[in-house]
DNA sequence: TTGACCTCTACCGTTACGTCA
DNA sequence: GTTGACGTAACGGTAGAGGTC
């Protein structure tokens, strides 16, 4: 049932709750729609835990629930794929297997670590993963062989510092290799379960707790641009209520004035409204005019009668009171 | 069956490093 | 060569879920 108050400009609706309503997320979104990102993202990382949780019992948690973190946007749109099996279309399709093999070709002994990350390649002050990255990079990649020579260089200086203070925070950049597979995959899996973290890490050459962080800043910056694209949706829902309350108020100014300059009209008996719940029309007990107002009654729309506030308690001149009331289902 | 404990992982906030203008 | 902004790898803490005893 809706009611639509007609209070001079009848060609301007008001939208919000509507606009709400219809851009709730779904996989047919466009990019730049609204969604419920967070609560999605909730349930998505819940779904995948247990997921992760099935696959550490040692049972299939097939069949896989994709969930679309963010409709709006389509490189995180999973694609229709078996999660138990990492298929990277970058590397397949566009560079064959042959990217595979230079990527593992210089795979030490260390990479066969375990998942934890704690062995002896994946302590945080060990300076073996630098020289891996960038024998693979120079050798996957000549284009930027000049940079990864660099690279390289810097990496042995760091490693020496590492040598000598073990203290020192390690941060390596990713190969543009690298990130190109990790990008690839997220698309297909916003978070890993540990097989996939394990295959991946062995595929690029880097540490378990690599992928893993990887992953979850990946994430971060997902959620992050969401949030940025929510703020700014929220703040031109804003802009438009904002407009419209003026438009509102400036309207019930004139009609304010419009009372105070027809005295007669308080003398006038109330109006009651009664709409039918089943057939929705509107039955009206006076024939008073104040501002016609139309009911929306899907089809037709029918003129009635009614005051144009809030039902309210009216002051009358002989002390009497009587209320201006909309009575609907 | 219940509760304590452990493990794992996602998430969050933060830090520190690398790059670039 | 220096500096500040920015992007991001990495870290520590926390919470939740599941397994074990």
């Amino acid at each position: 049932m809706e009611l639509a108050l007609s209070l001079g400009d009848t060609s301007k609706s008001f939208t919000f709750l509507d606009k709400a309503a219809v851009n709730l997320p779904t996989n047919k979104d466009p990019p730049g729609l609204f969604s419920l990102a967070p609560s999605f993202a909730a349930t998505a990382a819940a779904a995948d835990k247990r997921s992760d949780a099935a696959e550490r019992r040692g049972f299939s948690s097939d069949p896989p629930v994709q969930l679309d973190l963010l409709p709006f946007s389509p490189v995180l749109r999973p694609q229709q794929q078996p999660p138990s099996q990492l298929r990277i279309p970058w590397l397949t399709e566009a560079c064959g297997a042959a990217r595979v093999l230079d990527v593992n070709l210089f795979r030490a002994a260390t990479a066969e670590d375990g998942d934890d990350g704690t062995s002896l390649s994946s302590s945080p002050n060990s300076a073996v993963s630098p020289f891996q990255m960038d024998f693979c990079t120079r050798n996957c990649n000549a284009e930027f062989g000049g940079r990864n020579k660099r690279e390289q260089q810097e990496a042995e200086g760091r490693a020496s510092d590492d040598d000598e203070n073990g203290s020192t925070r390690k941060k390596l950049r990713l190969s543009k290799e690298q990130s190109a597979f990790l990008e690839e995959s997220f698309k297909e899996h916003t978070t890993l379960n540990p097989k996939q973290k394990l295959a991946l890490a062995k595929q690029l050459n880097l540490r378990p707790r690599q992928v893993e962080v990887w992953f979850q800043n990946r994430r971060a910056r997902t959620k992050l641009k969401q949030t940025e694209v929510d703020c700014e949706y929220l703040k031109r829902c804003c802009e438009t209520l904002t407009e419209e309350n003026r438009r509102l108020q400036k309207e019930l100014q004139e009609l304010r004035a419009l009372k105070t300059s027809q005295p007669f009209y308080m003398q006038l008996p109330a109006t009651t409204l009664t709409m039918c719940p089943s057939c929705e029309r509107v039955a009206t007990n006076s024939t008073t005019t104040n501002q016609t107002t139309t009911v929306n009654n899907n089809a037709s729309q029918i003129p009635v009668e009614l005051s144009l506030s809030k039902p309210r308690i009216l002051p009358f001149p002989n002390g009497q009171a009587q209320a201006h009331q909309i009575a609907s289902s």
